[in-house]
DNA sequence: ATACTAAATGAAAACGTTTGCATAACTATT
DNA sequence: AATAGTTATGCAAACGTTTTCATTTAGTAT
């Protein structure tokens, strides 16, 4: 068998009669190369096994052909909507994704930034608006193309695209008073470094103040973003105190795990109470019973990311931040309803 | 604000007094470089905002610090927990990913297998053992250091760590039948080109076949790897048939949506039925009720998959087939219950 | 036929590193 | 004190492309 790992560009360029100059505008701007002879060359690339070094292609300073994503976790569906909707439009253009996930470490994000700059990334995309100062900074500097995705921010330093999380939490704080909830429970991840879970608890702590509910201390439970940690935070809520009528949790894998939590102890959603979550992912519609959350068009944000990413990497690198809004949505299903009297 | 995209390594060189040469040498070769040099060559770095670039680095042949990742899709949890683990474990050494996705597309494999190997990735992981002549062809030629995760296979062409999933069907199919169940149904995705789908299957067919248990045709359920569809097949099932005792799924996703399916024709699970899944999700433990399931182990997996491919990348490149085999185990949890008579 | 333009190709410099070899400055050995 | 060995550094070639500029060839207008 032959190992042939160091064929060149000039190895197909004697094959194909030819200057390696010819065969790179072949690549690159093959209508400046005679049909004839670029099925020459195409003929000593495949007979040869060439592929073609981007990396001495990047060194030219043109471009490298990737772009990077820095995201928290992998680990769940929180992202993988956004992720496949975002790596699959940067593929259609020819982009192939350097990912890394800094498992909401914010130090440990600017590392990873750096590291993907080294990559000589044409453009990054992040998630959130929550990032160090040094992360901007850089940035800033070497003038990267960048985009985040998830949230929508007003006068945000970079462009972004996303919906307004404390929106979505007002929105799903209405909808629950407009049930005739009065008893509710808030049930959100640690709020720190992640701008999105606060965004939407503050929409909603400010709605229900507004409607003159104050949530009890007992009630305002704080989880993690997993099913298994949801579950046994509700269990804890359901077994020790007076329960609510109504929790509202911080994004739809949190309201899984405590409606679980509620059929394990013998209680009907939403007969006995009410859950919602919020973002709509793609199991919430079909699962049992089906979860009251507010849409936020993970794909429709990846998709739209991808699209501002790459007219920044392609444009004027000077322009204004561009910011895109994607509405949010209540979608009222079966996992709430009236409250009895 | 100074922009400054292209500061060099002859730019840091200067400003700390020594030749290019040294510069290089304190990131390769920090041994070799004087400890007072190297203090004044990270000032250099730090004043400069220097970033070295890695295409030059990977154009001398060497090292251009990624691995590829081919994925069928990143849109659901089945892979999620397996990547997250590979990720972090490539990234410990140094390593970024670049992850594609072939949306369980094998001619499209090989085109990314391509692209990836255009970034002369260092080495190449895949999922599974399904793949085109091509591919095979094409990193047997470039002699690409290459892992396959998920499922052992004997005798496999390229280094692979994962269960064996004919063993996790016939597991599940035995312990369904220990149950005393007779009447099941089967739910498997598409098995072409997906070879995991297609031993699991093979597993639990043959079990039953040998316990005297033939399924018949409409109990052999077709359905996409995800909670809407599995849900909507098992309603299908459930309406239109009379019912089989228990259902063996293809995979956790598949089995919660047919649980769903269950409840929402009011049908205990386990009492009227027993549904079975096969990979235990990390969702799988804490719903309710909880799943019955095989453990296939994807965080262990995927670390021990890093390892096989940081092994081949810094080893011996002719040496054979490095195969790990991960034991599976059926967990039973809520989901399955002795048969009632 | 001649001069002029356009299209296709080639020659060579450039991109930013790494590394083998050479040199210089020390240290240890006799 | 002379020699051999060691260590730190510099010099310059090399890596595989892309691109500018120059050249050749073919085509068109006179």
């Amino acid at each position: 068998m032959k190992k042939n790992t160091n064929v060149d560009i000039i190895d197909v360029a004697i094959k194909a009669g030819v200057s390696p100059a010819t065969v790179s505008r072949s690549f690159n701007h093959p209508d400046k190369v005679l049909m004839s002879t670029r099925k020459r060359i195409e003929k000593a690339i495949s007979q040869t096994g060439y592929i073609r070094n981007r990396a001495a292609q990047a060194i030219q300073g043109k471009r490298s052909g990737t772009v990077g994503l820095i995201v928290p976790t992998l680990d769940n569906a929180i992202f993988s909507n956004l992720i496949q909707a975002f790596s699959v439009e940067m593929r259609k253009h020819g982009f192939t994704m350097l990912v890394t996930t800094n498992g909401y470490d914010l130090n440990d994000e600017y590392t990873l930034l750096r590291s993907l700059l080294e990559h000589r990334v044409e453009g990054v995309a992040l998630i959130g608006h929550d990032h160090s100062d040094e992360t901007y900074n850089l940035l800033d500097i070497r003038n990267v193309p960048v985009v985040s995705m998830w949230n929508y921010k007003e006068n945000s330093k970079i462009s972004c695209v996303g919906g307004e999380n404390k929106e979505a939490g007002a929105e799903i704080a209405k909808h629950i008073t407009e049930l005739g909830h009065t008893k509710i429970a808030v049930a959100f991840p640690n709020v720190k470094e992640n701008d999105r879970a606060r965004d939407r608890k503050i929409g909603v702590i400010e709605y229900l103040n507004k409607k003159g509910i104050i949530i009890p201390e007992y009630w305002n439970i704080k989880t993690e973003y997993s099913v298994s940690d949801a579950r046994n935070c509700a269990i804890k809520l359901l077994d020790n105190y007076n329960h609510p009528t109504a929790i509202i949790a911080g994004n739809d894998v949190i309201a899984r795990g405590m409606i679980y939590a509620a059929q394990s102890r013998g209680l009907n959603v939403p007969n006995d109470i009410s859950i919602t979550g919020i973002g709509d992912f793609s199991s919430s519609e079909s699962s049992f019973p089906s979860i009251t959350t507010v849409r936020m068009r993970p794909n429709e944000v990846g998709k739209k990311a991808a699209s501002v990413l790459l007219e920044r990497i392609n444009g004027d690198r000077e322009a204004d931040p561009t910011r895109i809004r994607v509405s949010v949505e209540v979608k009222a299903r079966e996992s709430t309803k009236l409250i009895n009297n």
